[in-house]
DNA sequence: CAGTTTAAGGCAGCTTCATTGACTTAACAA
DNA sequence: TTGTTAAGTCAATGAAGCTGCCTTAAACTG
């Protein structure tokens, strides 16, 4: 019994690692083209997710240092990427957003990984997406509960402003 | 309609960063006191699923190189987590399996992440669980799977030789 | 206003983990 | 015997992270 249990989770590190690799496989493709790579991508994709962040806020999001992110983002920026704005309320920072290039190219990265998860989505049924999001979540801890509420907001905003 | 559609999609991305960082990262507090990294985790958790697996069947399930794995490897046994035996059938093979230091490492390391999944499988519901690894599998490239299928394979083995 | 804190960035040097290409050795298989 | 395969090695390289320390400009605070 809790022999079955353990392979169970056993199994569950397997599948994550599995998974995990096959989908940010799925964007490689496309940055290797471009002298790009998958730390480009999630800043790319963060940047996307919420415009207007500042870069604290995205160091937060990454979970890296300053200077990690740097030589990221002063790529992304010389490539014309992204750009950066000082902020209206505090000058200090510099909010991140994409040009329409980097938007463009955020598109083609998103596309990628977006038909592969609803090829696995439709393959595993509504009930099973629901659990696999519960389960994703539970295992996120506080601080990045705390990231995925805001980028629900945010999500909700540019919705808001486009309708 | 389609707009809701792709902040799911979008929403996904987000949470399997988050969840899989934070998973990774459970068992990074134990391997930074001794001086291993993710790529020696990695190697030990698939030879505890399969002991006695040849070093190219471990070189295709990671899907690094074989410098790449050498490095790995090499610690490993130099500092006695890992033992490599000829094949009986394949004299070329080294077969590779795990020192009782070794298999202690690994538990240790396994039980950071198993306590991680039992707390977001309770929260999350029997239901839950069973569509996370319905949709993971899904992920999952048809290479992944054949592996995961081995796994699966050798998990039973192992119970039936024990029983 | 003076002093402190904060946001962003830069410099120098380092580590981990991956890559490629070319090569060797030993064992298997035709 | 010849060719292929399993494993290992050398040298060089790249991607992506890290630390410690310092600067500038703006904001906050007494």
């Amino acid at each position: 019994m809790l022999f079955l249990r353990e392979e169970e989770l056993r199994l569950a590190q397997d599948m994550l690692f599995f998974a995990y690799r096959d989908f940010t496989h799925a964007a490689d493709e496309v940055l290797d083209g471009l002298e790009l790579g998958r730390a480009h991508h999630r800043a790319l994709h963060f940047i996307a997710r919420m415009p207007g962040m500042s870069v604290s806020d995205l160091l937060s999001i990454l979970g890296i240092t300053k200077q990690s992110l740097s030589r990221v983002l002063t790529t992304l920026i010389e490539q014309g990427y992204v750009v950066q704005a000082p902020g209206r309320v505090d000058r200090r920072q510099r909010l991140l957003s994409l040009t329409a290039k980097g938007a463009a190219l955020e598109r083609q990265l998103f596309e990628r990984q977006r038909d592969l998860l609803l090829r696995a989505y439709r393959d595993a049924g509504s009930t099973a997406v629901e659990g696999f999001r519960r389960v994703l979540r539970a295992l996120t801890d506080e601080t990045g509960q705390a990231h995925l509420a805001a980028m629900e907001a945010a999500a909700r905003e540019l919705r808001a402003r486009s309708a």
